[in-house]
DNA sequence: AATGAATGAGCTTTCATTCAT
DNA sequence: TATGAATGAAAGCTCATTCAT
């Protein structure tokens, strides 16, 4: 047992390492431009030794992709356990998505050039079942946010989902406007617009 | 000046019939699986004739996106170009949106799907300068009718140019959302939707 | 129909070219350890070019193979279609046969060491349905020539089938033993031996 | 003398564990696809093991076969030793034959489709001197056989060598088409012919 | 101006073999 | 002695682009 959690754990964190690099990469030059030789370099790995760990390019990307995920999802979820006005969760929602798309300010780059039209995927496969039922939990805290507003009387009624993909689609729209235009200037500063608009779309005026 | 004239005519023709083939495949198969091979074989032409007319691939989807956003941006300025209520105006942009996505609707999975992340683009240009420029006019359009609605005391005050980028966002998602899951229902059913939503993130309580 | 029939036979010329170099090349070191690009050198054209003609290396091969089984079978039905007596055409036949392995000894060697195989392929895919069908064909001269025999009384009757397929085992084996036991020594030497094995197989004593 | 006994014992115990799951796997996926890893996972052993006790993939395929070649030599050795009618042991011999090939069925598709062939093998080395060795011995018996049935005037005068390899050759094409043909049928039902098969060819009118 | 055959660098992936533990 | 992670050369194949006709 200790033995094997050992071997594990170094598992782990070569498959870290191996990410990482991609992470790196993909960034820079763009999934495309990326070759797995670069990669193993990058890594100091040869490429065999990358595909003992990936099956594929495309299944490397998804694991990135799927980790980052996760580490957003729980954040996500701790935010919107909290049961105090749906206002207050709004701002800690909006806070806690800058803090985390600053602190992977590449990865969100990434994101919104790569992954994010990937899932719509006619042409792609790497925005995996596992990263859609992701989305959806996400999804599903705002869904629950906006009912129990509704039920206090606080949000105008509205169709639950189309509100949500509405918020979403804003809030990634001017972050990316902003990183663009901003390179430099920390996303925080987007943090009031941010919860005024949302307030605006589902509060009952 | 005549023969000339005649030239050019069966000039644009053939570079249409080329960029009309090119956005069947891409739609069909993707930008990346889509080969040069495939669209000249698609038009009609031999390869070689694909290259007196665009200079590369990349150049190819770019004049085909440009060619969109130019009948996109035509119909889009003679909206706005209406001076009443800015709440009609808003009434009308997410009609015509609406009818133009619907007419256009392969080319909008290609949109979201492709190009719309294209535009950040460190790893490509294919979002040229000039689709760049017709993009600032669209928002340009957005910013006049927001500031004349602050003007009018009809729209809260807020920065224009973050509020122009979330309607954007928010449309594009909720409609990307639509075509989805309902491959086959006409996007008219979201404007209720969207209207309510555009003036509610702009108006005055 | 001129242009296009010049166009026809280059392509021919091209194709032939190319199949003569995996010859050569697949006889030298044999299919496995033949690369596409020891092809394209020797053929002196570039890899991409082979692929122009041929959509994987097996199917190089099976069109290698299937053009030797044509030329063979051609000549094989020639012989077959003498309608003297039955002993005959065994001697014409055995005669044939000597002769196009001695022509194509390097093909011949090919065949016993990877294409014979390669026909029961569970685990390949390039004796092709084609090909199997000429095999058919030339079996069935020997089924006719057999039956024949039998009604004019001159054979004994048997399955006609396993005594085409011992036939050939045997007259295959016999060939490539005395190939590799006297590379230089011209098969003709066979023709007796041979012609009497397949006597005594079918005579009525 | 005692330890080392023991030891030797459990690496041919070893060797038969490995070779056995070689054979599994070459039957199941031929000898290309089927690699190392696969093999020590079957068997239950580390990669590395296998290179204990076997220098290379081609020399443990080339211990299976000579692993098979030496029991089936064995029996035909045997087969020869009687000395009564030569038509009583070719008998024998083909009833062994195919009782050898039935209980080894899976060996004889190997044996036709991959090993055979190899004989010649300009381009491999697995059919090893040793290997060659035993073929010419159980060639040998055939000779010895042929001589005693030429010398007690039942068998017509012939060249020896050549008969052999024709008479092997016809029975391998026999067995592998019936082999494919039925796949489930027992091979002796081929008895009768392969008998008969042989006393044409080697008997005295 | 139109053609389409030719190019060849570049990609992802495989696997027999090695060697530090 | 057994292990299995690491290796890296080499394979088959693709396709944007060129250029002789």
């Amino acid at each position: 047992m200790r033995a094997s959690s050992r071997v594990e754990r170094d598992r782990r964190r070569r498959m870290a390492d191996l990410t990482e690099a991609g992470e790196q990469l993909f960034f820079e030059k763009g999934y495309q431009h990326t070759t797995m030789e670069d990669i193993a370099r990058r890594a100091d790995y040869a490429v065999g030794t990358l595909y003992r760990y990936f099956p594929s390019k495309e299944r490397l990307f998804e694991e990135l992709l799927y980790g980052k995920m996760m580490d957003y999802c729980r954040q996500w979820e701790k935010v919107f356990e909290d049961l105090s006005s749906p206002l207050t969760v709004i701002r800690s929602a909006v806070r806690m998505k800058l803090e985390f798309f600053e602190k992977e300010r590449r990865f969100f780059r990434l994101f919104v050039e790569e992954i994010n039209p990937m899932e719509s995927g006619a042409h792609t496969s790497v925005f995996s079942e596992r990263c859609h039922a992701l989305r959806q939990k996400c999804r599903s805290s705002w869904h629950r946010l906006i009912r129990r507003g509704m039920r206090l009387g606080v949000f105008e009624t509205a169709d639950v989902h189309l509100s949500t993909v509405a918020i979403e689609g804003a809030m990634h729209e001017v972050i990316r406007d902003f990183v663009l235009r901003h390179p430099q200037r920390p996303l925080v500063a987007l943090e009031g617009f941010l919860k005024n608009l949302i307030e605006r779309i589902l509060k009952k005026p």
